[in-house]
DNA sequence: CTCCTTGCTGAACGACCGTATAGTAGCAGG
DNA sequence: CCTGCTACTATACGGTCGTTCAGCAAGGAG
């Protein structure tokens, strides 16, 4: 990943590639250290490129946040709709929250970092806006079918806000007390939440 | 709280109250602008005192982030265990959680800042150590005073983690989605995963 | 081959970072 | 009053921050 730095030669690669190598580079910056290690220099050692590079292709350090936080969303959001043999849309959106690479300490302390500039940076508050409902709607929507596959009636939306919650909780234990937070536990939590809702959901795998 | 900076008066204060000021206008800085705004100049402006004094106290910045984390640990957990009339102890310290001083955005911003930093920054990471287990010991100890009450047999220790999962999660919605989480969901969500364990839960206050 | 677009470099800028330290001033004990 | 202690101020230091910019080089178009 990251390059020798005597190693003079250019390598010059299209836009998108050199974009999702910089995001990469600023993930493991961010997982390493929080915020306060996405900084130019240490993202730019990590990519193994010079300093102007960063901002010839996001103009400016918010600008790659926005697109860090962005990238986190879309591979997110898309690893929890495939499908998986034997299993209901909702049981593989749990599990694919259960397991690697969602369900994984450093993944999750960039959520972390990113929760809190969401929460006090206004450019990436913008950014969450635009992403946020997607998230949401998709949880709901694997909600919706589970009830009817179960003849159940609930209420979706606030359920997949308590939902939400409790897989952000897991997500926070995990960063802060790794060795406590085990798959196991978190799958206890999933099925004590939706069970009474739901009737038993295959949370086990 | 923030002096007028022509005053050149000197105020001085005994060390304790002097700390408690520092600690407090750290964490006014911390609730505006996460980790990033929790520097020597920003807490000093916010405080009214000079560069020096923090330093003086509090040895380094590192010393500061460990007493403010302390602080907020003390006084979070001091107000979970206040009984209140007519509520089972786990009733008011659930009641503590979800109405101010604790369900309040600014505290949460700054209790997502402070997990944020116990995941990277080693010196965190210690103090962390020494103040969560107590935490965890006072939501399993109500947890388990409920159970009785209410004749049930509950693994007090997993329910205590999978319901703290769930409030750290509503304070991060909290922070990043303040207008969608409110109290009355937060509730929703509790009666949701603690009544099954322990029959009906009064969470509604 | 030449030309031109553009991915990319690296030096430079002022601002801010945490820390160290010499000196000042408030206040208790005499 | 004087003296000692220490809370407190103010400045200075080297390092790192985000951003700017002039120029270099890779690779396709002609």
């Amino acid at each position: 990943m990251t390059r020798d730095p005597s190693d003079k030669t250019r390598v010059r690669l299209t836009p998108d590639a050199r974009r999702a190598a910089l995001e990469e580079a600023a993930c493991a910056c961010i997982a390493r250290g929080g915020i306060r290690a996405f900084t130019v220099d240490k993202v730019m050692a990590e990519a193994g490129v010079s300093r102007g590079l960063i901002l010839h292709h996001f103009g400016s350090m918010d600008g790659l946040l926005v697109a860090v936080y962005t990238r986190m969303y879309r591979d997110s959001i898309a690893a929890l709709a495939v499908p998986r043999p034997g299993l209901s849309p909702l049981e593989a959106l749990i599990e694919a929250l259960l397991t690697p690479p969602q369900f994984d300490r450093a993944v999750q302390g960039i959520w972390l970092t990113l929760w809190g500039e969401v929460a006090t940076n206004p450019v990436l508050t913008a950014a969450h806006r635009a992403l946020y409902g997607e998230y949401r709607a998709t949880v709901a929507a694997a909600l919706r079918d589970e009830a009817a596959r179960n003849g159940r009636t609930i209420d979706a939306e606030a359920l997949a806000a308590a939902f939400i919650c409790l897989m952000d909780g897991i997500g926070v234990q995990l960063c802060v007390e790794p060795q406590l937070m085990t798959a196991a536990m978190a799958r206890a939590a999933c099925r004590a939440l939706l069970s009474p809702h739901l009737g038993p959901v295959n949370a086990a795998g």
